[in-house]
RNA sequence: CGGGGUGUAGCGCAGCCUGGUAGCGCACCUGCCUUGGGCGCAGGGGGUCGGAGGUUCAAAUCCUCUCGCCCCGACCA
């Protein structure tokens, strides 16, 4: 068991050292910072800088540092293990790609300034990949032509960049990241799903062998595209994603992608309703709640009208006023690539009212659509398009007549379970995974294409797996941590052991402490040995700080009755053991960590 | 992109308002001392005060421009 959770770069520093210790903290590059850095605002970030895990070069751009790198190497180790497991092949990718390729597919026109753009020096495009679908689909299309010589399933780590809005949180939303990524290729939906399948299993495997507590949700494609789409989200109260899911079944989504189960009805209408819808004087009544109590009536009796332009046209979308619009979900059923709540000017322009004042009736430069609440109302109140003024009485169908009813609804906590008749439940997660079933998006622009069995040409069926190496590790932290610092799960821990010499001015300390460290190598142990002539209190602090899952120290205190000390960076409890049985006692500790894990 | 803030030694900061020879803590170097939770004493090195321009006898300090960085916002009629 002990050989699959290392990563082949410690074991080969493990192996190397087994001739000539060189794990010493005095001969390698870790430094930790006593003071926290000003900038890192989250507890990841925070800890990795002061750790000496990393630090900053620019705005979301981070060195790795060697104690910092190791972890990274354990986690693509794990990662390795198991897309080869799942069936992928590893392959390197350029990080730099042509502007060909991104017009092919047309995400050269469609990406925003995310696309980092940069000329060579005969002023032709390229792009700094922040993705690598249109390079694989090149690639499978040159060398592939044949179902027989389908599924194909590809995967790199590899450097990307994102030229973010607000990069922050360390290498939790950075330009610059690792990331795994993975592509396959299929002559049918079903072997999709297959290998589909199989991704998320190795998934699955990869956050929990890494230790990390996750759920898997339904999730939007985006502007990616694609059928279907499955995010994981290690949960922290710091996540910058809210996932909702069941608390009776197994559901769960991304809070773009959450549906419901029937809402409540809004309460009987408490007016007459009249033929007509009949115009109300409402000065400078303009949110729902003011306009609600204006009138005498509840929330979920106006019908919101949200103004939205899209590359194309303005849109009109009529939402319950006790229930908010789902960006996301309207900007999927209008297939829209761009959506924006319109300016104030432009409300004006399309209603001919100022803000607040907007309504269905009789509005024409606008495409309305609704959500399928608002067709439930039996009346309603909506803005009338004029200045300080309301309609009330208007009936859905009868005054006005949406070009599209659909669920527009941001679903959220305490909303019914759209499955079951649970409620849902909203959490904050880190995404630390997406895949996607991506269909033939980028085969049929990019002709990646195949001949059947009976010799017609069909484009590939695709799908894509996406993992963020660094965020995970960020994640990891985020979930793993006290007052003193990092405790690593063991998989991902940059040694499992540290080795600490106390009295580092006593020749028998040092003698003894540096045996026990050839020992432990000997015995193919992962670990790092504190010979440093610093004070106790700045070894421990920087022990707990880093967070090495096992601590052993040997001072002149316990070696006086032939003992050292080990304790567990997660309990903190010390115990003291015999000179001689150190190894054996360290080794079933590690052992037990692992069962641990398993568990 | 909008708003706010900030840039002074490797790190964390004061000094700026009210212009007059650049400081503190940590880190670093030397010596002594000390060694089971960030010791102690003494001595020492290190900064064109982000950059450019301007005002002034004199600018870290005032003015203009510029660059970097940080925070908030760009989510609801």
């Amino acid at each position: 068991m002990n050989a699959p959770v290392l990563a082949p770069g410690a074991a080969e520093n493990v192996t190397s050292s087994r001739r000539s210790p060189t794990m010493r903290w005095s001969r390698t590059f870790i430094f930790t910072l006593r003071q926290d850095p000003s900038d890192a605002e989250v507890v990841s970030h925070r800890l990795m800088v002061r750790a000496g895990l990393i630090s900053k070069l620019a705005t979301g751009i981070y060195n790795y540092l060697p104690l910092g790198w190791r972890v990274l190497q354990k986690l693509q180790a794990i990662i390795r293990e198991e897309m080869n497991r799942a069936g992928s092949s590893e392959l390197v990718l350029p990080a730099v790609q042509p502007a060909e390729l991104w017009q092919e597919s047309a995400r050269w026109f469609e990406y925003g300034p995310e696309l980092l753009r940069i000329k060579d020096r005969h002023q032709r495009d390229f792009c700094f990949g922040p993705t690598h679908e249109e390079v694989i689909t090149d690639i499978v299309r040159r060398s592939v032509t044949s179902y027989r010589q389908l599924p194909v399933s590809l995967y790199q780590i590899q450097v990307k960049f994102r030229d973010e809005i607000r990069p922050r949180f360390g290498l939790m939303r950075g330009r610059e990241f690792l990331m795994k990524d993975a592509y396959s290729f299929h002559s049918s939906a079903d072997d999709l799903d297959h290998t589909y399948r199989a991704m998320e299993e190795a998934y699955r495997r990869v956050f929990a062998r890494c230790g990390l507590s996750f759920v898997e949700v339904e999730a939007d494609t985006g502007n990616i595209g694609g059928s279907e789409s499955h995010e994981f989200m290690v949960l922290a109260d710091t996540g910058e994603d809210a996932v909702l899911s069941c608390s009776e079944c197994g559901y769960g989504a991304n809070s773009e992608k959450a549906t419901t189960g029937a809402l409540a009805p809004a309460p009987p209408w408490p007016l007459e309703s009249p033929a007509a819808p009949k115009p109300v004087d409402t000065p400078e009544q303009r949110t729902v709640d003011e306009v609600a109590s204006f009138l005498g009536i509840a929330p979920s009796h106006l019908i919101k009208t949200m103004i939205f332009e899209t590359d194309t046209e303005f849109v009109a979308a009529l939402i319950r006023g006790d229930l908010e619009v789902n960006e996301v979900k309207l900007k999927n059923l209008l297939g829209a690539v761009h959506l924006q709540l319109a300016s104030e000017q432009k409300i004006e322009q399309v209603t001919g009212a100022p803000q607040g004042f907007a309504g269905p009736v009789g509005l024409s430069g606008a495409r309305i659509v609704a959500d399928e609440t608002v067709m439930e109302l039996p009346a309603a109140a909506t803005g009338a398009n004029r200045t300080d003024t309301h309609l009330v009485g208007v009936v859905p169908g009868r005054d006005f007549t949406p070009v599209q009813v659909a669920d527009l609804r941001r679903a959220r906590a305490g909303d019914p379970c759209p499955r079951c008749p649970g409620q849902l439940v909203e959490r904050r997660g880190i995404e630390v995974g997406h895949v996607f079933k991506l269909g033939t998006k980028y085969s049929s622009k990019m002709k990646c294409n195949f001949l059947d069995h009976e010799g017609r040409e069909h484009p590939m069926i695709m799908g894509c797996y996406g993992l963020g190496v660094g965020r995970t590790a960020a994640a990891a932290i985020e979930q793993n941590h006290d007052q003193r610092g990092i405790i690593w799960p063991l998989p991902l821990a940059p040694f499992e052991v540290l080795l600490v010499l106390l009295n580092s001015d006593q020749p028998d300390v040092v003698a003894a402490a540096d045996r026990l460290y050839q020992e432990l190598a000997d015995a193919g142990v992962d670990v790092l040995y504190d010979d440093r002539s610093e004070r106790p209190g700045v070894k421990f602090n920087d022990a707990d700080l880093i967070g090495f899952p096992v601590r052993v120290v040997v001072g002149s205190r316990g070696l006086a009755d032939g003992q050292v000390e080990i304790s567990l960076r997660r309990d903190g409890v010390k115990r003291m053991v015999k000179l001689a049985d150190t190894v054996a006692e360290i080794e079933r500790l590690l052992e037990q960590l692992r069962i641990h894990l398993e568990a």
